[in-house]
RNA sequence: GGGCGCUUAACUCAGUUGGCUAGAGUGCCUGCCUUACAAGCAGGAUGUCGGGGGUUCAAGUCCCUCAGCGCCCACCA
């Protein structure tokens, strides 16, 4: 059976048969009830818009090495595979697609809903079925590259369990006072009227101008004996100015005294503006290098409706705040601005923003207001759909309080290994401003503690500051796809109070079945709206019912009168409310969270919190997090925080951070740049493991990871994109396949208890020697998070160790009956051993082999060395121990001469050009103890070096016609060569060789200062070696006078 | 603007706390279809470790500085 296994490895075939055992032994699934200690890691969600690409081949792949090779230490292992909804990324796909394909988008959805024609659900639906293709699209790839997920587990962010999650989350922060309603400047596309991500807008350099306007002084003033009766603003927005609020000037500005707390007339509008001190503004210096230093007039026009550090000037100086735009981008007196009675203002009204532009500073320019227009090079914001200029536009949001403490006692447990420090009593975080038990706080503490590790640890700091500079977390987004805010709310008849519409509403609730609890929240400042949060989704119809029903009543000539179902027995109370309280109707938010807020709760919402459950209970924390460095902000702190705040602990307590994949020239891989390559091409084309492989082998802690994609040819014809790196992989792959092949030939009747300790020949000590080795370094590698390292290490050990020397030296042995049965039991342990090492690399070829050979081989161990147990899949085999017995240093030196003899007589036949097959006869001279241990190990030096007859003695002389090469402290001589042009050249270069290795020795050891202060053992070690090469040099100038 | 990383052979990258003549894979040159493997075997060539300075008996490794490449965050009156 063995003799038919193809000499080519077929990644196919063998793929498919290690997927199928796996699945039907049902290996991956995590066993919450073993008893065994857990291991668990939660996938990095992938968004479901896209299939995945090498990045997220190159993150699972790492997850999975981990996952396998703790799930063969015996851990209970719980790999969390799902996907990621990805909120505003996914929306946008699926609207572009939508509109590529000239069918009915995003806006048109949007319209039907205004209409009351459902566009919302009928959307949602379009991206559903997106989803629902991606999402299977990237579970098949996946599970294509072998990854070891629980996949009964798999979860979705938006699938019902994660959304209770959610829903409970978002209720408990909602009622700890943490969530609340503020205003934020949002990026708007005037032309789309959509909100956009901060990613989402195209940065271009525009050419374009500063505009120095003049804004006249209610009274002159005077300054340095002049009177000034203006000050002058610059901007790039010259349509913003009918909304200032203020002028702001740098304190240190030697105007300043003077100028602030006067007031300003605005001009078009007449509204009297104060003058404000903020150090925000730049001071004015023609000569600076600072952009915005050179163009500074010192006064800076404050707009906080319309723009970003206007808002901020505006908060710091309570300054009024007024938005000038319509939706549209066009100027407007119905948005909250309400002193646009002037003529000139009037004339504005109904512009689009950019005529407006050109009218007011025409206007400026009539009146003489216009001091100046310099060119101005500047980037602004583009929309990527319309590719308008983005507007910041004002609009209300919902937060997370961040910084405010949390009343729980359950999270102020401190083991005071976090330094605090008390001010107006509240506890912080030493040197911050983040108080301890905040939400900040609570994910800035276990770093401190030490209770959270990022590696490579400089990522440590990204984490710390951010967290440090934390602002609010704005989490409602403009979109539909998402999980929807869970509030509802309504606006109170001014005679009512707040407080008494609290307890009735509860009541009612209560009273029409509502099951789960009811908060509510009154922004400050504005008491007459109420927003209501319900804690069970189960919940949410009753609340759409009252919410249809005081449509109804509202509005009655808009539908029948209709009562839903859910209140019909209550109607009449619910009438009763509506009546007292609510002034219009009730409306539930039409927003959803921030994608963050779901994936924030990844590490347990997919373990089924917040119901208590076996699974949460054993493998919550997990223990390792691995990702790339782009989220370590937006996803990984938000999960600690959310751990902390959800469950009182941290989710993992490692955070593995690796490495970027690039194209050939260092770019990012991406679709709009078509140098990514899809991992199932990968397979298609070099396999999986080969791909895996690969891909490991080239992650180290610093550098990004290069892959040249290029266009390749399979053997079915086929010309796709993929990597050549992936050789390597894929000529490893095929070496282990072939070297298996052939100790699988040779391993038939293997018998465990043939096996005897003492026969073993100086090779197999040798090999087990070098096994235990890397069995170690292995182990050693992974546990710091190396992937390359062990790999390296592997690597070495089995193509230039067990390959080149040891399988060659097997093969006399196999045809001798006394030896083959110890031969055969190291091979089939050490190959064991060595499959059992690259399984976490290369799962499904170790798979294949080990399957082989479990047929061939079943047993396998070498009794009184290491016993091992059967497994029927190597993915649940143990992992090799290293036996510390083993190691062997001198069997390892004595192997390190003899292959330095074969070396150098290899070098002769190859430069005489002696053909591999033919014998040449050769000899050997060295000191008595080295002859004594070249003759046992004549054989060895014979067969490799095709060596025969071969002598060994001290003091032979140099035959006649010889060839003689200095191999370490050995002469060896390879007989009949007569070339002594030749010799001479090659006894010349090593003569070289070994003088250039003299020359820094001697320098070191006659230099005093060397001597006297390096470590002893340094010197000694310097002299030993200069020693070594000095007999080495004189050997050769003997070699070279008796050419002579 | 703030933070971080990188620069070592033609290419892609290793190089532990400073210490044997700076390594690997690929590519290149020579010879081999040696019955596991030509996706292989044997042998070979290739480096002012980005530039400059410093510390040290000793620097690819530590410090300073200059230059180039890249990433993240913030911002763009």
């Amino acid at each position: 059976m063995t003799r038919e296994i193809p000499t080519i490895y077929d990644s196919t075939a063998v793929e498919a048969q290690a997927a199928a055992l796996w699945e039907a032994g049902h290996y991956f699934h995590a066993d919450e009830m073993a008893n065994s200690p857990s291991y668990a890691i939660v996938i990095p969600p992938p968004n479901v818009t896209a299939a995945l690409h090498l990045g997220h081949a190159l993150n699972n792949t790492l997850q999975d090495i981990l996952i396998r090779w703790k799930r063969m230490q015996g851990y209970a292992t719980l790999w969390m595979p799902g996907t990621d909804h990805a909120g505003i990324a996914t929306q946008t796909v699926v609207d572009k697609r939508l509109r590529a394909e000239g069918k009915p988008a995003l806006v048109d959805y949007k319209q039907m809903q205004e209409r009351g024609e459902n566009g919302r659900e009928q959307f949602i639906e379009k991206v559903q079925s997106w989803k629902d293709e991606y999402e299977a699209c990237i579970l098949g790839q996946l599970k294509s590259m072998g990854c070891s997920c629980d996949w009964q587990r798999t979860r979705f962010t938006m699938d019902e369990v994660c959304a209770k999650a959610v829903r409970t989350n978002f209720f408990n922060l909602f009622k700890d006072g943490l969530i609340y309603r503020g205003k934020r400047l949002v990026n708007w596309d005037p032309a789309t009227q959509t909100v956009l991500a901060d990613d989402e807008v195209e940065h271009q350099n525009v050419q374009g101008f500063f505009w120095y306007l003049q804004y006249p002084l209610q009274t002159p003033v005077i300054i340095d004996g002049k009177s000034v009766e203006h000050v002058t603003v610059a901007t790039t927005r010259p349509e913003t100015m009918l909304g200032d609020t203020a002028v702001a000037m740098n304190p240190a500005d030697p105007r300043a005294t003077a100028l602030v707390g006067k007031m300003v007339r605005l001009p078009i509008v007449g509204r009297l503006i104060p003058i404000i001190a903020d150090e925000h503004v730049v001071l004015p210096n023609p000569d600076s290098d600072d952009e915005k230093a050179k163009f500074s007039t010192g006064f800076l026009k404050v707009t906080p409706a319309h723009d970003p550090d206007d808002w901020q000037i505006g908060q710091r100086h309570d300054l009024d705040v007024i938005n000038v735009m319509a939706p549209d981008g066009s100027i407007s007196d119905k948005h909250g601005w309400d002193d646009a009675d002037s003529p000139e203002a009037q004339n504005l009204l109904g512009m689009d923003r950019f005529e407006a532009r050109e009218a007011i500073v025409d206007w400026f320019r009539t009146e003489d207001l216009l001091e100046e227009v310099r060119d101005y090079a500047h980037e602004v914001g583009h929309s990527y759909r319309s590719h308008v200029p983005i507007e910041p536009y004002l609009s209300d949001q919902w937060y997370i309080a961040v910084k405010k403490e949390i009343d729980d006692c359950r999270l102020t447990i401190d083991d005071g290994r976090c330094e605090t420090e008390k001010r107006e009593g509240v506890t912080y975080i030493k040197e911050t401003d983040v108080p301890v038990n905040s939400l900040a706080g609570l994910a800035l503490k276990p770093l401190l503690e030490n209770k959270l590790r990022f590696i490579p640890e400089r990522y440590t700091k990204n984490y710390q500051l951010w967290l440090e500079n934390l602002r609010d977390w704005p989490i409602s987004r403009q979109l539909w796809w998402g999980h929807q805010i869970p509030v509802w709310n309504f606006t109170l008849p001014d005679d009512r109070k707040y407080k008494e519409v609290v307890g009735d509403l509860t009541s009612l609730l209560k009273k029409c079945g509502c099951i789960g609890k009811v908060w509510s929240y009154r922004k400050e400042n504005d008491s007459h709206i109420v927003y209501i949060c319900l804690s069970d989704a189960q919940d949410d119809r009753l609340l759409n019912d009252i919410s249809e029903y005081s449509k109804q009543i509202a509005y009655p000539s808009d539908g029948p009168d209709i009562t839903p179902n859910t209140i019909q027995a209550h109607a009449g109370d619910v009438l009763i409310f509506l009546e007292k309280y609510v002034d219009d109707i009730i409306v539930r938010d039409e927003d959803v969270l921030d994608t963050w807020f779901s994936s924030a709760l990844w590490p347990f919402s997919t373990m089924g919190w917040p119901d208590e459950n076996a699974t949460l209970e054993k493998f919550y924390p997990t223990q390792v997090l691995c990702t790339a460095r782009e989220i370590i902000t937006l996803w990984v702190s938000r999960m600690v925080m959310m751990g902390q705040y959800c469950i009182g602990d941290i989710p993992f307590s490692d955070v593995y951070i690796h490495a970027m994949i690039q194209d050939g020239q260092g770019r990012k891989m991406s679709k709009s740049l078509g140098n990514g390559i899809d991992p199932l091409v990968a397979i298609d084309s070099h396999g999986a493991d080969a791909m895996r492989f690969t891909l490991a082998s080239m992650t180290t802690d610093t550098q990004d990871v290069r892959m040249p994609v290029a266009a390749i040819e399979l053997p079915d014809g086929r010309t796709v994109n993929s990597s050549p790196k992936f050789d390597n992989g894929r000529n490893f792959c095929n070496k282990l396949w072939n070297a298996s092949r052939f100790a699988m030939l040779n391993l038939e009747g293997t018998d465990i208890a043939a096996f005897d300790a003492a026969k073993l020949d100086v090779t197999d000590k040798w090999i087990l020697s070098r096994l235990m080795k890397t069995v170690a370094a292995t182990t050693d590698g992974l546990k710091d998070f190396k992937y390359k390292e062990p790999l390296d290490e592997i690597y070495k050990f089995f193509w230039n160790d067990f390959c080149d020397w040891y399988l060659e030296w097997t093969k006399p042995r196999m045809l001798n009956d006394a030896q083959k049965p110890i031969a055969q039991n190291v091979l089939a342990f050490v190959l064991d051993q060595t499959l059992r090492l690259l399984h976490p690399f290369v799962p499904f070829i170790t798979e294949g082999i080990f399957q082989n050979l479990n047929s061939i081989s079943p047993q396998r161990g070498l009794k009184g060395i290491m016993e091992l147990t059967a497994a029927d899949s190597i993915m649940v085999s143990a992992w090799p121990e290293c036996v510390e017995g083993c190691i062997d240093e001198e069997t390892e030196r004595q192997i390190g001469i003899v292959q330095t003899v074969i070396r150098s007589i290899r070098e002769v036949r190859s430069q005489y050009n002696i053909a591999p097959s033919k014998k040449v006869a050769a000899s050997a001279s060295a000191s008595d103890a080295m002859c004594q241990l070249l003759k046992a190990n004549a054989a060895l030096i014979a067969q490799l070096a095709g060596v025969e007859p071969f002598d060994i003695a001290a003091d032979l002389d140099k035959p006649e016609n010889a060839a003689a090469v200095v191999a370490g402290e050995v002469q060896v001589y390879v007989h009949d060569v007569i070339d002594p042009d030749e010799e001479r050249k090659r006894l010349q270069k090593q003569k070289e060789f070994v003088e250039k290795g003299i020359a820094p020795l001697a320098a070191k050891l006659g230099n005093e200062n060397f001597t006297s202060r390096a470590k002893p053992e340094v010197v000694e070690q310097s002299r030993q070696k200069l020693t070594e090469l000095q007999d080495q040099l004189a050997a050769i100038e003997k070699h070279l006078e008796e050419l002579e």
